[in-house]
DNA sequence: CGGAATCTTGAAAGTGTTCAAATCAAGTGG
DNA sequence: CCACTTGATTTGAACACTTTCAAGATTCCG
């Protein structure tokens, strides 16, 4: 709880009494490496903080193939905002790539949470004006990079990833497939 | 003004003296076609909310091609969060598709109307939200769909664009040439 | 140690781009 | 209202980037 308790700190300014009511409305979970939190079909029920290990999300394509879409380390939330609002069915599956301690909220916590404690409309605010740019930014790299010159950007931006997550997985995140992103590797053996 | 005022009543409980406090935060914009609200480079002071018309975001590549990441038409936002946010320079031109009525409102005054309307934090986090949840789907599409079939989910999902938009700025959207474009519509003549 | 999962290799096939030129459409000034 | 100029769309051939498939090498884990 304390990784996300100094998470919310950050972002706005709460006392420690009312910052330990908030996080009892979360509850903590494990979730062991290659474990689902969700998988697609099912109704989304809870938003998902990672408070230690890496979590991503993915879906199958109709060749069979995963296409994995984020990850998420600790400090970070990771959700299927769309089916989590409205209660309704995800197309994705969210899955632990480490053994992981989540914590995890459900839609009517969710928002007795922001009634009880308007700073947390703030809070929330504040997170998704941060995930939104951060997707407006990524959206561009998808339209400026080549599926090569997005694993170089990657790599460069992100390296702890890189130590952390398969390359398979890599190749998923990236738009490619394995066999591709083993070539690029082979053109830079620097 | 009253664009904006219905837009705010859809999603938050607001007593029209608020509504009528909360919109004087907003200046109105005229901008004809083809004409910048913001250009590359430029510190990014404003987000936009489009009263009338449309919109589009794009940036440029080392090759001096614009590559459009949005539209935006009427009751739709129009920003580059992180660079508002910082109030730093941006990498994206927002350009008037249509002749446009746009309200724009200054980093300064968003700050002062959402401590002046705390309710203002909960429409925000609502729009940032929803934003953020078509963002993540949009990025799925580019994950699951060839161009081609970009194009046609496009056409399906949002025809009111055909419409309004020409045709080498939907290539420009979709991510690909409009030489391309011009290809899927010939095999297509449907 | 053995088996499963991951990573690499190379050739053939596909998807989308580039470039250059032709056609079509639209707005402007006379 | 026509003629002209510019902007937008189409065509086709050659090329580049990425995938597919099938196989072999390597690593990880019980």
């Amino acid at each position: 709880m304390e990784v996300l308790a100094h998470h919310i700190q950050k972002f706005i300014q709460v006392s420690e009494e009312e910052l330990a009511e908030i996080v009892q409305y979360f509850k903590r979970l494990h979730v062991s490496k290659k474990k689902n939190l969700i998988v697609e079909g099912e109704i989304c029920k809870h938003i998902y903080f990672v408070s230690k290990g890496l979590l991503r999300k993915f879906f199958i394509n109709d060749k069979g193939i995963e296409r994995t879409t984020e990850f998420a380390l600790e400090s970070w939330w990771m959700m299927d905002v769309l089916a989590f609002k409205h209660t309704s069915t995800t197309e994705f599956h969210i899955q632990a790539v480490e053994d992981c301690e989540i914590l995890a909220i459900t839609g009517e916590n969710y928002k007795l949470l922001l009634k009880q404690h308007p700073s947390m409309e703030q809070y929330f605010r504040l997170i998704f004006e941060k995930a939104y740019g951060a997707m407006q930014m990524r959206i561009k790299f998808l339209y400026d990079f080549s599926r090569e010159e997005l694993y170089h950007h990657f790599r460069a931006q992100q390296p702890e990833f890189l130590q952390r997550v398969p390359q398979y997985l890599i190749a998923s995140y990236l738009g490619f497939t394995p066999e591709y992103l083993s070539e690029i590797r082979k053109k830079n053996i620097s």
